[in-house]
DNA sequence: CAGTTTGATCCAAAATTGGTATCGGATCAT
DNA sequence: ATGATCCGATACCAATTTTGGATCAAACTG
């Protein structure tokens, strides 16, 4: 096969349509342009050069393999441009795993700042529970992780960006929704809706802490993981259920979201983990970003 | 910059993720493979593999850099097929200028038969009147003319495809479409739509001469350059016309064609006409479908 | 018809490439 | 543990390839 310094002296020669001027432009002198010419020609069993003592003209195959020779090398420079961006965390892609509820609160935010300060890099987001995220990083599948606690040692890093007071949840016809506060023991009194144990373990064990220490025992009607659905329950009437503030942001109609009137609560945290031996350039990049994001959270 | 056995040495390696394999699928030893794959990350500034001691695996960089090799590579291999193809006659361009009669008659059939027998061969159709077409044949602006006499000896070939009689074209409710032949002095008796003098001008002293060898002078009340233009003005019932056969391809609803009584007249001729010093390797094979074409035209 | 221009060829020197031998670090089996 | 083994890097050598100056042959210029 022919190599790319053969292609750069055909494309010279192709553009001058003169050997010697061909060579004063690629920095070497006539004759060993001369030669790679013919190796080229040679390797391609093909003319594409007609030499005429006082003019060179590009034979048809000649002019087809001028056009094909450009975007050869065009690409070859892209790929090395590209490979230096990449390199130096300005472009490439990043996998990212993320939970469901953290995707109303945090990752717009974190997708939005990405955009706009790394244009060329790909996001890749998946959603799935943290058991989930710790096990493909693990198995190098993702590279950044948005999930709960508990975060084993195991070569992982992480740090929070999240935190956030669960708020209460009841129909906007409730008698609760009147006050601007509610408290445990008032909710608890309702029938109450919570979360999954296994697909939605983190906000299950929350919710049973929290009810533990407030000494009071719900009636739990339904087990949902997702937050969204919650809402939908607590909107038809079904009972009451305590969300994280994020699902303000889902403006859902028919619901009054409430703050909890016990002033020191345990909070839901989100954290952003990777592997300590990943080596995506973009990691610290968007580490950072994230950082920023996160403030004093 | 870099050198596409460089490119190679890593996809190799890259594919493999081994050095000793890689090399030995390269057909050299490993430590001239590890040595390219140096000098390529150094000309990148970027390092492409990851070495330890057991395992090889690529960077982000890497990855990257190995989708856009490929596709490098790629694109060398289909250049060199490309330019192969083209020089034995299988693909390529080839610019053909022809007259606006033509493309009634012979230049759809021509079109067709290169569509099917050299399917990857891009045809590159400039309507030109003839004088026009013989100006950029000497210009290498244009492959092939085809076009009507005469044609000047120097430098140029040429072969006859096409042989056309000329026929009546009278409005169809006009007394002399009764007649299955018409005579030229019964055309000349009536209003004569003829050729511009220019920009026909082959058709036009085509005409002069039939007519002054029957020894009839018609009345010319417009002139035109165009058949289809010819043809409408006839429909419209401004007067007769005399038109190549080919006319009847059109199929011009209210204009009814027919053969001239006199029997020996001057044919419309069509050359298909060509540098003798193009070498464009299509040109023979595209003439050898036009003769085919043509057949005993 | 000399003079100039242009690409091809020849040849000695230089650079590059590929190979062999070996090293250094890490993992694996015993 | 510890020696065997695996794997890529390095050092060095030989062979090939490439380079560029000198030269040549052909053809256009004036």
């Amino acid at each position: 096969m022919f190599e790319l310094s053969q292609v750069r002296c055909f494309v010279a020669v192709a553009e001058e349509l003169h050997f010697g001027r061909a060579a004063a432009r690629l920095n070497m002198t006539q004759p060993p342009l001369s030669r790679q010419i013919q190796i080229l020609e040679r390797i391609l069993g093909v003319k594409l050069l007609q030499r005429g003592n006082r003019l060179v003209r590009l034979t048809p195959a000649g002019q087809s393999f001028l056009t094909e020779a450009r975007l050869i090398l065009k690409l070859t420079e892209s790929a090395a441009l590209l490979a230096r961006r990449v390199a130096a965390g300005k472009a490439g892609s990043v996998n990212i795993g993320f939970t469901a509820a953290s995707s109303y609160s945090y990752v717009p935010e974190l997708v939005a700042a990405c955009r706009q300060q790394l244009p060329d890099v790909e996001l890749i987001l998946k959603e799935m529970v943290s058991g989930d995220q710790l096990k493909r990083l693990g198995a190098g599948e993702i590279d950044i992780g948005l999930l709960r606690p508990p975060i084993p040692r195991s070569g992982l890093q992480f740090f929070r960006v999240k935190a956030e007071r669960m708020i209460a949840a009841v129909p906007a016809g409730h008698q609760l929704a009147k006050s601007t506060t509610i408290s445990l023991p008032d909710l608890a009194a309702e029938p109450f809706i919570t979360y999954a144990p296994y697909e939605a373990r983190y906000f299950h064990d929350l919710l049973v802490e929290l009810f533990s220490r407030a000494a009071v025992a719900p009636v739990y009607v339904q087990h949902l993981a997702q937050i969204h659905s919650i809402l939908a329950i607590v909107q038809a009437g079904v009972g009451v259920a305590l969300v994280p503030e994020a699902a303000e942001k889902l403006q859902f109609s028919g619901v009054a979201l409430r703050p909890l009137a016990d002033p020191q609560q345990r909070v839901a945290e989100l954290y952003f983990v990777w592997r300590d031996d990943n080596d995506n350039p973009l990691l610290p990049v968007i580490a950072a970003i994230a950082r920023d994001l996160a403030g004093g959270a």
